[in-house]
DNA sequence: TGAACAGGTTACCAGCCGGTAACCTTCTTG
DNA sequence: CAAGAAGGTTACCGGCTGGTAACCTGTTCA
């Protein structure tokens, strides 16, 4: 059986939207351009998010792929995440994203 | 009172997204590429999606200013939609987003 | 010995989102 | 005069998402 993007499900703009759908997950996305961060310093920067909820989307990004976690043993305890190298590739578009609403949105902040 | 993309109802890339967050709305979208479409055609050329999720679907994409609906009063009765000059705008980002889950993501099928 | 820290986990809940199915209105045509 | 076509609208429902608050585990340090 052929699918096309009329199977919602297989519909590679739909799908990849998906993916970055979530509340926090842009503002999380942009954090991690610099370098991988720790769960820690994550919730520390992005305010009024729950720990829960933080982790949740964390592992969201994770799932698709766009995000990888390294744990560091040791003591303290020490997890990192970073963007993958497909996470990586999507940065440009979510640029252009970003730059496409502060042009065209009104009262929208930019995000880096 | 200065907001930063860190209040996430002002973060340009989320609200960005939200505009295109819905099932069907990427597959809406990519139809109305070539020009405007009828509410009919639209939904015979969309399978499996029902009356009432397309119009809400439609409604939300005209809400946030991507859809120009057009009523040609006479008979029968045609109302029409097309991109915005917004809209038009997003296009070839979503072209680009595309490209990107086709190259990274497996099972997916492009959108045109 | 017990507080602090990192990174979670658990229970629970309200609101939104997409879904089905039936119905409505206006005008035209057989 | 009844049927059909276009573009909706209404009632109702289940599941997902984000939210709060409390709790857990293992190690170090005062």
């Amino acid at each position: 059986m052929r699918h096309t993007y009329h199977d919602v499900e297989f519909c590679a703009t739909r799908v990849a939207l998906s993916l970055l759908a979530g509340k926090w997950k842009p503002i999380i996305f942009f954090h991690l351009f610099p370098g991988p961060r720790r769960f820690s310093e994550l919730w520390r920067d992005i305010p009024r998010v729950s720990k829960k909820v933080l982790l949740e989307q964390l592992r969201q990004l994770e799932a698709g792929g766009l995000v990888a976690r390294t744990v560091h043993n040791g003591f303290p305890p020490e997890v990192t995440y970073e963007l993958s190298a497909k996470g990586a590739a999507l940065a440009p578009i979510l640029r252009r994203l970003d730059q496409w609403a502060v042009t065209h949105i009104e009262g929208v902040v930019q995000i880096s």
